[in-house]
DNA sequence: TGCGGTTACACAATCGTTTGGGTAAGCTAC
DNA sequence: GTAGCTTACCCAAACGATTGTGTAACCGCA
């Protein structure tokens, strides 16, 4: 039987203003009101045995009937490259929590980081009334947001910011050079970047700030030490094979600016005879739950990607509420593992086996 | 400006209809017809008339108004332990890709694997008038189901199995069986079970299907040898300790039926100067991205969770429309790699060096 | 006694669709 | 010429909530 007892067709506020015989309205109101007293309503007799009839009956409002007066949905869009990356789900978990605590609900979309979709896939939200948006997915130079701004539909970025809108980001610059002191420190001075996806600002980020800090400190950084890649294993796979490859030593450390390429990126050494963490240090990003249990635990940035989702939820509510509200980049956090505690070697000028 | 044109207020029938000088209830008939002629409604003249208007406004009607009209919302509830767990999210993506096909949405949220979040969840969605369904944890012995069913709520289950209500998930008595016939044509006859969680048929069927093939193979599987575990490489990493904690030799070869829970024991048995695909064989469960990828590549069982998510979509819309359905399990295959590859050594019976 | 002010409700319109039932006009058939 | 059938529409009642505007009844008070 359980709390609910709903039954098959919901109970509906008529069904209990003719129960109670009074009006639908007056039902409403009751359970309407904030303050427990149910101003100038009804009297708080029969204020009370509504709240208790609608108890007893398990009486939820239809919300379809009330969206449809009131304009809300309390509904809200959400859209990612894909919900299979840990990094975006975990933000989407924040979201949820958030969502959940403010009596909102979300649907979720893939958009696989095509600019096509994530255009579809907002009009089908839209079309759905969502209250607003949350992109996760935002490419450089979007043409998309200026025109969801023109329409005046309230939304908010994640993960990925872009300038002149609000979003809820983790500090990437402050990542890279997080990447880059400690490094540098560890005496290494040949290295190169997996930069990932060159139309995401976390990409964008962390290569800039691990550049800047490492030209900073002194050290040099060719572009051809740049790799962009995809963000995933086979990326980071690829863009180490495009590294050992590469003519000259190869470098003593290597900064994929996402685990998941870093995780690529350490098969791949260890297949061309490189033990990571001894011949060539290797840091990733974001601090997955799986960075530290890898047979080698990975050094990573965390970035606090709940957080992040949650900031996003919180944000948007106030858009949708017509407040003005302005971008915050949550702080990371770094933690050094066996992937790159140990100082380059001194023959490092070793090329080689293979 | 794009194709959508949609400003703030959106454009309805009763707009369409005034500004062609005919009835809402037309504008309807037409566009709602499947039949490219709009039987008896309207003249073809007339009906192409409204449907380039429509076009022309970006008309898409008011799901909310149409909702509170067919009592059908066209959108579905998703219900998952985890959505960071890349194997119900990815599932999810199934789901959502079939979904779209449908023009069904999808609402998802995070149960965590507690019966009671479960159910609060559950009753969200329910009073968000979901029109059914997916549950992605349930919970051997769950009460949840038999109560939906009472109240005629249309649901199917996914991932996870429950004898008497309809799923969609891996045959995974199969897929433990694989992993028996490799384990032992390789020579491995001590093996421990890194078995999951009790509660989750996967982890039951997958380690049940091992057990009964081990033993028709003339193996033996004492009780000792099944590590009960949580499905993340936290836990995979505490049942590997147990395992290693043992008395008697370590065994030759340890099933995770999870990738997640077979890395953290990777780590493990590394931490303990095991190498892992020389001096232990391990094999995982679910064939995730990251098994190949991983510096020793993991062998494991690759269940079609993309597909197992879209036929769990495709059988709820079968039940929603009232039709019966069955249980769809579908085949595992298993992919060996480098982390169980070699056979046992001979000198097995060594112990550890720790 | 009568007046103004509260209290405690009821009434009805409205949101945007869908859908069962009209009905007027035109045509066919006899 | 009219019965009967189509064609091409219109009308109005829902669906379940919210909300602006009544309005009786009652109270206090002069």
């Amino acid at each position: 039987m359980g709390a609910g007892g709903q039954s098959r067709v919901p109970v509906t506020l008529k069904d209990l203003a003719s129960e109670l015989g009074i009006h639908p309205s007056t039902v409403s109101r009751v359970l309407h009101s904030t303050s427990d007293v149910a101003r100038g309503a009804a009297s708080s007799a029969t204020a009370q045995k509504v709240r208790d009839l609608a108890r007893e009956r398990g009486y939820s409002p239809d919300p379809q009937a009330k969206s449809l007066r009131t304009r809300r949905t309390r509904a809200l869009g959400v859209i990612v490259p894909r919900l299979s990356d840990i990094v975006l789900a975990t933000m989407y978990e924040g979201i949820e929590e958030a969502a959940a605590e403010n009596n909102y609900s979300t649907f979720v979309m893939n958009s696989h980081d095509s600019p096509d979709e994530q255009r579809r896939k907002a009009e089908i939200m839209l079309a759905r009334r969502v209250d607003g948006l949350i992109l996760g997915d935002v490419h450089d130079g979007s043409d998309l947001l200026p025109d969801l701004r023109a329409r005046h539909i309230p939304f908010v970025l994640m993960n990925r910011r872009h300038p002149g809108f609000p979003s809820a980001t983790c500090d990437d610059t402050v990542g890279g050079e997080l990447v880059a002191d400690h490094l540098w420190q560890a005496g290494h001075r040949r290295v190169s970047l997996i930069a990932g996806e060159p139309y995401a600002s976390t990409a964008l980020d962390r290569t800039a700030g691990f550049r800047q800090r490492w030209q900073d400190l002194g050290g040099e950084l060719p572009d051809s030490s740049v790799i962009w890649s995809r963000f995933d294993t086979e990326g980071g796979k690829e863009a180490a094979e495009t590294i050992v490859a590469q003519p000259g030593p190869v470098p003593t450390a290597v900064f994929a600016v996402n685990d998941f390429a870093a995780i690529g990126a350490m098969g791949t050494f260890r297949a061309h005879g490189l033990t990571v963490g001894q011949d060539i240090a290797v840091v990733g990003f974001n601090d997955t739950s799986l960075a530290a249990q890898l047979p080698i635990p990975l050094s990573s940035v965390r970035s606090p990607m709940f957080q992040i989702g949650r900031q996003a939820m919180l944000m948007l509510r106030r858009v949708i509420n017509g407040e003005q509200v302005d971008s915050v980049r949550m702080t990371p956090q770094l933690f050094v593992r066996e992937s790159s505690a140990a100082s380059p070697h001194r023959e490092s000028q070793r090329s080689l086996a293979s």
